[in-house]
DNA sequence: TCAACTTTGTGCATTCGTGCACGAGCCTCT
DNA sequence: AGAGGCTCGTGCACGAATGCACAAAGTTGA
């Protein structure tokens, strides 16, 4: 995904198809959406999906669908396909979505406010215990959350809140200069998992995981694919001329 | 990303380091955080980096850099490094950002809000041409872009702006239960680039690429790792009795 | 009960991505 | 001019991910 940068942790499987088995990293950024995939059925009154059907609707191939189940084990019955809810059930408890983690988002401009409002948050077992941010305005302000409401505070309480709340997960909506700042005071507060939506290199310690959402990323590789489109052999002018050298670039460099 | 679906769409360097050669994905991937590290150098005076040093601040490895540097042409001094603006030129050009990409935006809640007021947006090549809703309170009303003012039109016109101002991405900010239909008239105006933040799986033609952004499926991802920190060989009860049957999981399930 | 049909689970081959290690090339200093 | 030092570019090996194809296992119908 954005190719989200992978911590290469997967190491073979010691049991196939077993419980506490590794999950391929590959895998486990793919399960959530088979299980979004899975409630929608559930929700329409579906009981039963062959890999071909839940396949379509999860846009990959039945094949790499069913090489994914498989790690979790055995839950399919050939012939007939998944049950549906028993299936949605192991998925949710793989990722640990069974008990509820608690998420601090610190940065409360419109991207904080679009995010805490967001739905799908609460029902999948992700809860919002606090809200914070530095700037003197919008400290103390009320904010309303999917299903209350949630009062702004400021960052140096970063650490209570996380303690008291027992929160798991830190959110950065925060504009680029602050991130690594609240990084940091997220590390010092006990987070090991922070989700980065400032479009900066977060630097923590290794035992941390960073995962990293930029629009910037995602639409420059749209760009590059567009380009590569139009000229699929390189760029127009290296087209026109094969022979342009290095010290050429430096020129057009500058027009 | 997250592990964004790729198109795999790789075949082997025709001419290594040479330009026009194909890029692998995890590559082009990158390359847009090397340029806005190029950019930060650059802005602070830094003329030439070492692949090491730029390697740290990017967060890889300095084989990776070099590899991935390699695919666009050798534009490194053996003994000295790379000069910062030069290569940043390079990446920006392989990229496409050379020339502006217009950009219609669909859903004018606080996430569309929030991202056409990011600044690292026009900087990099990038231009709102069009800002779009199907809510009848929101069309007419006019929002502040980061260096001007943009009125919200109604949907039904969207196949004319992306025309009239030649637009080539898509953004879809709506809510979930909208974005396919969007996606439908986003295919149906010409835009064969989409970048989709509802969480769904989009339907669209195969020369039709779309990347997806998804708060939940980050969050879920890191559930999945704590949960795996703190028990690495399973599920708690997985654990305490690796007898437990697929029937036992059944009655789980209810629970 | 048995045969025909359906769909899962997985072994195998292939492709893609990463990391090591080192030769090639450039700069500096004497 | 030549030696020494530094850093790039890349060949090679390894591990991860994908896709194919089929045996295993269950269901349905006569």
């Amino acid at each position: 995904m954005p190719l989200p940068e992978f911590r290469n942790s997967a190491v073979p499987l010691q049991r196939a198809g077993g419980k506490g088995a590794s999950i391929p990293e590959a895998t486990v950024a793919r399960l959530p959406v088979y299980h979004r995939v899975l409630t929608a059925f559930a929700d329409q009154g579906t009981t039963t999906v062959s890999s071909e059907e839940l396949a379509n609707a999860c846009g990959v191939t039945s094949a790499k669908l069913r090489k994914d189940l498989s790690y979790l084990g055995s839950y399919g019955t050939r012939g007939v396909g998944y049950d549906v809810e028993f299936l949605s059930y192991q998925i949710a408890r793989e990722l640990g979505l069974t008990s509820p983690w608690g998420v601090v988002v610190v940065g409360v401009g419109n991207l904080g406010r679009a995010l805490v409002s967001y739905r799908g948050f609460a029902s999948r077992g992700f809860r919002v215990v606090g809200l914070l941010d530095t700037h003197p305005d919008v400290i103390g302000s009320v904010v309303p959350i999917v299903d209350r409401h949630l009062t702004v505070q400021p960052i140096d309480e970063l650490a209570e809140v996380v303690a008291n709340e027992q929160a798991h997960i830190g959110v950065i909506t925060t504009p680029a200069e602050a991130a690594q700042d609240i990084a940091d005071r997220m590390v010092g507060a006990g987070l090991r998992s922070i989700v980065n939506f400032a479009p900066v290199v977060l630097n923590v310690p290794s035992d941390v995981e960073v995962r990293k959402v930029d629009l910037a990323v995602e639409l420059q590789v749209l760009a590059f694919h567009e380009q590569r489109r139009r000229n699929p052999a390189g760029s127009v002018v290296t087209e026109l001329d094969p022979q342009r050298s290095v010290a050429d670039d430096r020129k057009a460099m500058n027009a």
